[in-house]
RNA sequence: GGACUGGUAGUUCAGUUGGUUAGAAUGCCGCCCUGUCACGGCGGAGGUCGCGAGUUCGAGCCUCGUCCAGUCCGCCA
């Protein structure tokens, strides 16, 4: 090694020791007389001092350095006079005796600290300096904590890490796949895997009763802040359970993670059906952080002459606890909030039930005292509270009111970094009805298995089945997901009939699993995390970019290395491929 | 596919109603400074106002188009 130490683990107590430091210079600071750098590394900084009385010529030298130099420094530790309590090693700096230049560096198109000034797209571009920050540093820590605790919990529980390969199927459910062409197999295509879904079931079939791997996985659609093209999945499958053995399981990897990363000891974690989820909070993976759940009030309001209120399909509010006072022109700024064309709502009504115990609403008209306090009840409101309230078709008045519901929790600061509520959520339903192509799709993918006892309901109302299918969800982010699946091909056979593949189209494309489900496979099911927003949720981030090393940005474009690119007319005829632009 | 926001010095941003030589901070360069740690002081360099049309006597500012970035909707079994 260059180094007999790192720039993050020399305190007082190692005075007088003589020492070797490698890094970078984060900053030099010239007294004339003195100068002091900033040696940076991974572990830390520590501060070197250059004296003109004791070595001229070294001093000069050190004056030299630019930012980002690479640097080998030695010398002796010395106790500071000045000591700065705001670093962990400002007790102490390194005499310089000397110095040597490893490699000099261009001035960096931005300041490597805490508080850049650069940008996004510029520190995307030179991200090896971006990820030098030591909030990038750290984000990227968490996940190899998180990484490796994982490991350690499923390997405690049995469970083994077996590897699925990348080159598979295109399949036409689901998300658009990535295709990658085949050189050796003119005119077809491998494409990557969207999850291992159905390798791991086959693992099952196998007999390997307890599967995980932390997998890339890949999908081509539209970008998010909290979505890449290719991100990773803690996926994992298990035999001979029920859903309450894999809640049970991976309730346990979850506390798991809290205790060993975060030091934080969880509680059970809620659950709640989908369909209560939906009606208390118009939304199947709600943020527990704070309340404010819906109260429905559809008859209450029906009826009065109003006719925004008769013509609407559902009514609901929420209730603002001492919000009463909303003034004239916040209450218009969530009315415009909510009638964005992305929230979709047509209008706002609101009721204040003032302190005093009187009550203004933008009904008025329409309602008679009565009438308010009638609904003011219903939402159990006391003096000082304020209630919203929206109206339409139920879906989108559902959407619409969740999405107010969480802009209030924003500006009331009720979303608190650092509090964590974790909840599954339960009882899917196994079908989604698509008004385009005029037929069901399965809500998760067509290996979930339905409740038993709405299995009947496949004949006769097809909507109102509901799956063994579960998601984890904190604060109000999808943290994973997962169902136990069909290991009966009949019902598979049914399932397939459902969603409208014939019979050939399900041999073409998951024949393989039909064919394995033929020689014993065991009753099984499992869950995967998405192991990059868990790492972002965990370390209080906004977006998953900052806790993967090299992210994409949101046209799926890598800006560093300039990717996607165009390719040579060679490797176009190679792979028997003509452009169609 | 759609909505919104932004693009001005290396960087982050300001720029009034369309009007003389486009500013600040920071970074960078030079000089001074022996206890700094966001050091300080003095001085200096640094601009295709994303790109292309248009309106105008005159455009960083107005109009249209386009590209790029970001957030969201659709999409993501």
């Amino acid at each position: 090694m260059l180094r007999t130490h790192t720039c993050g683990e020399l305190r007082v107590n190692n005075t007088s020791l003589e020492v070797t430091l490698c890094g970078w210079v984060q900053r030099s600071r010239e007294m004339g007389g003195l100068t002091f750098i900033d040696l940076r590394d991974r572990y830390g900084i520590t501060q070197l001092v250059f004296n003109m009385e004791k070595n001229p010529a070294l001093c000069a030298e050190a004056g030299k350095l630019g930012r980002e130099y690479v640097i080998k420094a030695k010398g002796k530790v010395a106790e500071r006079s000045n000591k700065n309590p705001k670093m962990p090693t400002g007790d102490i700096e390194i005499n310089v005796e000397e110095l040597t230049v490893l490699n000099t560096s261009k001035v960096p198109p931005f300041t490597i600290e805490d508080n850049t000034d650069g940008g996004e797209e510029l520190r995307m571009k030179y991200r090896y300096l971006d990820l030098r920050r030591q909030t990038n540093k750290k984000n990227l820590e968490l996940r190899h904590k998180l990484s490796i605790e994982t490991r350690n919990y499923l390997n405690s529980q049995d469970f083994i890490d077996i590897e699925t390969p990348y080159l598979i199927k295109s399949t036409p459910e689901g998300a658009r796949d990535f295709v990658v062409p085949s050189r050796m197999n003119p005119g077809q295509f491998y494409a990557l895997p969207q999850s291992p879904q159905t390798f791991k079931q086959l693992l099952m079939v196998a007999g390997f009763d307890r599967y995980f791997q932390i997998v890339r996985c890949f999908r081509d659609e539209d970008l998010r802040a909290d979505r890449q093209p290719e991100f990773t999945q803690i996926d994992c499958e298990m035999s001979f359970v029920t859903q309450e053995d894999i809640l049970n399981t991976f309730e346990g990897l979850a506390k798991h993670l809290f205790k060993s990363v975060l030091n934080m000891e969880m509680a059970d974690f809620p659950r709640m059906a989908y369909d209560e989820a939906m009606r208390l909070y118009g939304c199947d993976k709600p943020d527990l952080r704070f309340g404010m759940t819906f109260t429905g009030i559809t008859l209450l309001m029906k009826g009065k002459g109003f006719k925004v209120a008769d013509d609407a399909e559902f009514i609901a509010g929420i209730k603002v606890d001492g919000c009463a006072e909303y003034s004239r022109k916040q209450l218009d700024e969530l009315t415009d909030y909510v009638k964005r064309p992305q929230v979709g709502a047509s209008g706002m009504m609101y009721i204040r039930y003032a302190a005093d115990g009187s009550m203004k609403s933008s009904v008025d008209k329409f309602y008679s005292a009565d009438d308010l306090a009638a609904i003011l009840k219903q939402f159990g409101a006391v003096p000082g509270d304020l209630v919203l309230i929206l109206a339409g078709a139920e879906e989108k008045t559902q959407k619409a009111l969740s999405e107010l519901r969480l802009e209030l929790g924003r500006r009331l600061g009720l979303m608190k970094t650092g509090e964590f509520k974790p909840l599954w959520v339960t009882d899917f339903p196994l079908l989604e009805w698509d008004e385009e192509t005029k037929r069901f799709y399965a809500k998760h993918h067509p290996f979930t298995s339905p409740k038993p006892e709405d299995i009947p309901l496949l004949d006769t109302d097809p909507a109102k089945v509901r799956a063994n299918a579960y998601d984890l969800v904190i604060n109000g982010t999808e943290i994973g997901g997962g169902s136990i699946r069909i290991h009966n091909k009949d019902l598979q056979r049914r399932m397939f009939e459902v969603l409208g593949f014939t019979e050939e189209d399900a041999v073409n494309q998951f024949g393989f699993l039909m064919n394995a489900f033929e020689y014993g496979a065991p009753p099984h099911g499992g869950i995967a995390f998405g192991f990059d927003r868990w790492s972002t949720i965990f370390g209080g981030g906004e977006s998953i970019r900052d806790f993967i090393a090299f992210p994409k940005n949101n046209s799926g474009r890598d800006v560093m290395i300039d990717s996607p690119s165009a390719i040579k007319e060679e490797q176009f005829k190679e792979l028997s491929i003509k452009l169609n632009l």
